[in-house]
DNA sequence: AGGCAAATACTG
DNA sequence: CAGTAT
DNA sequence: GCCT
C-alpha cells in the first residue's frame, strides 16, 4: 500500500486531534455522517439528479455496515490496517477504501463537506431527528423553507406527537443513565404486579446489552402462564397506563391509550387488526415519562410468557444484530421475528412464506442452538461480525465460505423431533 | 439485476 | 393507503 | 455501495 509518502497520515491525526477523538473515532464519525446523510435524502432531496440519486437507503445502510467495521479498527490505524479491512470485511468494497485513503491523504472527505455546505441537506439532517418528521415529510418542511427547530415550532400542522416531543426536544436529546431505567422498569414492574401478579417487568435495549448510557427506555412486560391462543396480555396496556399516569411516571402519550384495541371508539375498526384477531402479537406503548426531573422516551410492551425468549431477543438488539440474525436465519431456513421462529421457503421473487408452525422456544439461547449460531450475551451482540456461524466457527457474512446453508435444519419433522413442542 | 430483516401499530 | 415509528 |  501508500502511505509513505509526505503526510503519512498526518492530516488525519490532525484532524481526529482537532476533534478531541482517536483516529478510530474520527473515521467512524465521518462514515455515519455519510449514513445519517444518505438516511435524511442526500442525492435525492435536492430534486437535482445526481449521480446514484434512488440508491439512499440502499447508502444508508452500507455505511451502517462499513462504521460496524471500521469500529473493530484499533485505536490509531496505520494505513496497511485500513487496507485490510476491504479484503477482511464483507461488505467492505473498493469506493469504502478510495474514501479511507481520502482521509489518510487530507483528514477530509469530499463527499462530507459537500452535505454540510449544503444547507438544505443540514436542515434535512436536523429535522429528521424530530419524532413524526421521517423521509419524506422532511424533504416537503425544508422545500417549504423550514431550516431550525425554531422554524418547526412555528408551524401548525405539526401532529399532535410531534408537538409533545417538540416540548420537551431538549431533554430527549440528553442519554439516559442507566440507573433512572432500572428505576423506572422497577416502578412499572411494582404498578403491573399491583394489576396482575403474573407480570414481570424486563428493561431490554441497549440497557441489557450492559450500555451506561441510552437514547430511550424500552420495557417489556411478561404475562407469566400465558400461552398460545391466550389473548390477556392484550389488556394489559390499557390497565397499565392510566395506572402509570396516576403513579407520576407518565407524563405524555405518544400513542392513546383510549384508542387501544377493546377500549375506545375505534373498538368496532381495530377488531380486524391481527394483534386482536390472531392473539398472539403484542400491544405496544409509546410514550414520555419523568425521572430525576427530566423527560425520556418510554416504550413498553406486553407479551404472552410463550414469546419471551423471540421478544427478548428482538427488543435488545441492537438492530444491526437483529438484521443480520434474521438474514442468518433466512439462510437456514427460518424466519425469525420477535414473535417467533418457525420454518419458511422463498416463494417467488422477495417473497418469503412460513412452511410451518412456530417452534417453541425455551430461551435465547435455544434459539441460538436451533439456527447453529453461537450464543451470544446481551453485551456481545453488536454488528453482523458477532453473528457467528457455530459449525464453523466464523462470522456469518465475514466471507463467502463461512456462510452455509443447512438443509437439514428445515427438515421440520427432523427439527421437531429435536424439539417435539412446536407450537401453531 | 435484485437484494439489503421483519412485523406491527398508529395517524391523517 | 402512505408515512412514521418501534 | 456491496454482494451474489
Amino acid at each position: 500500500g501508500g502511505g509513505t509518502g509526505l503526510g503519512g497520515g498526518a492530516a488525519l491525526e490532525d484532524a481526529a486531534a482537532n476533534q478531541g477523538l482517536t483516529v478510530r473515532a474520527y473515521i467512524v464519525d465521518q462514515f455515519r455522517k455519510l449514513s445519517n446523510a444518505y438516511r435524511a435524502g442526500a442525492d435525492k432531496g435536492t430534486g437535482a439528479r445526481m449521480h446514484g440519486s434512488g440508491r439512499s437507503d440502499a447508502r444508508e445502510y452500507h455505511y451502517k455496515q462499513v462504521c460496524a467495521a471500521l469500529e473493530h479498527l484499533s485505536d490509531s490505524p496505520d494505513w496497511a490496517e485500513l487496507e485490510a479491512i476491504g479484503t477482511q470485511r464483507h461488505g467492505v468494497g473498493g469506493k469504502t477504501i478510495a474514501k479511507l485513503r481520502e482521509l489518510w491523504d487530507t483528514g477530509r472527505l469530499g463527499r462530507v463537506d459537500e452535505f454540510s455546505n449544503n444547507p438544505e441537506q443540514v436542515a434535512r439532517e436536523l429535522l429528521i431527528k424530530v419524532h413524526g418528521i421521517g423521509q419524506s415529510r422532511v424533504v416537503e418542511l425544508v422545500r417549504q423553507g423550514v431550516r431550525t427547530i425554531s422554524d418547526l415550532r412555528q408551524r401548525t400542522d405539526l401532529s399532535p406527537q410531534t408537538s409533545i416531543w417538540l416540548k420537551y426536544h431538549d431533554q430527549l436529546e440528553q442519554p439516559i443513565p442507566r440507573d433512572h431505567i432500572g428505576e423506572v422498569r422497577d416502578r412499572i414492574g411494582a404498578v403491573a404486579s399491583r394489576i396482575d401478579p403474573r407480570l414481570k417487568a424486563i428493561a431490554c435495549g441497549s440497557y441489557r446489552r450492559g450500555k451506561m448510557e441510552s437514547r430511550d427506555m424500552d420495557v417489556m412486560l411478561i404475562l407469566r402462564g400465558a400461552g398460545p391462543g391466550s389473548t390477556e396480555h392484550l389488556e394489559v396496556m390499557a390497565r397499565i397506563v392510566p395506572e402509570l399516569h396516576a403513579d407520576g411516571l407518565l407524563t405524555d402519550d405518544l400513542t392513546t391509550p383510549g384508542k387501544f384495541p377493546q377500549f375506545g371508539k375505534k373498538t368496532a375498526a381495530r377488531v380486524t387488526t391481527p394483534s386482536v384477531v390472531q392473539a398472539e402479537n403484542s400491544i405496544a406503548y409509546m410514550g414520555i415519562c419523568i425521572v430525576g426531573g427530566v423527560h425520556r422516551r418510554l416504550d413498553l410492551r406486553c407479551y404472552p410468557e410463550h414469546q419471551e425468549a423471540p421478544a427478548l431477543l428482538h427488543f435488545t438488539g441492537s438492530g444491526d444484530f437483529n438484521r443480520f440474525m434474521s438474514r442468518a436465519a433466512n439462510a437456514r431456513g427460518f424466519t425469525l421475528s420477535e414473535l417467533g421462529l418457525q420454518p419458511s421457503v422463498i416463494k417467488g421473487p422477495a417473497e418469503r412464506v412460513p412452511s410451518g408452525p412456530h417452534l417453541e422456544l425455551h430461551s435465547e439461547a435455544h434459539i441460538f442452538e436451533i439456527l447453529r449460531l453461537e450464543y451470544k450475551d446481551p453485551s456481545e451482540r453488536r454488528d453482523k461480525i458477532d453473528v457467528i456461524d457455530s459449525t464453523t466457527g466464523r462470522p456469518f457474512f465475514q466471507t463467502r465460505e463461512s456462510r452455509t446453508a443447512l438443509p437439514a435444519l428445515t427438515d421440520t419433522s427432523r427439527l421437531q423431533a429435536h424439539h417435539p413442542a412446536a407450537i401453531t
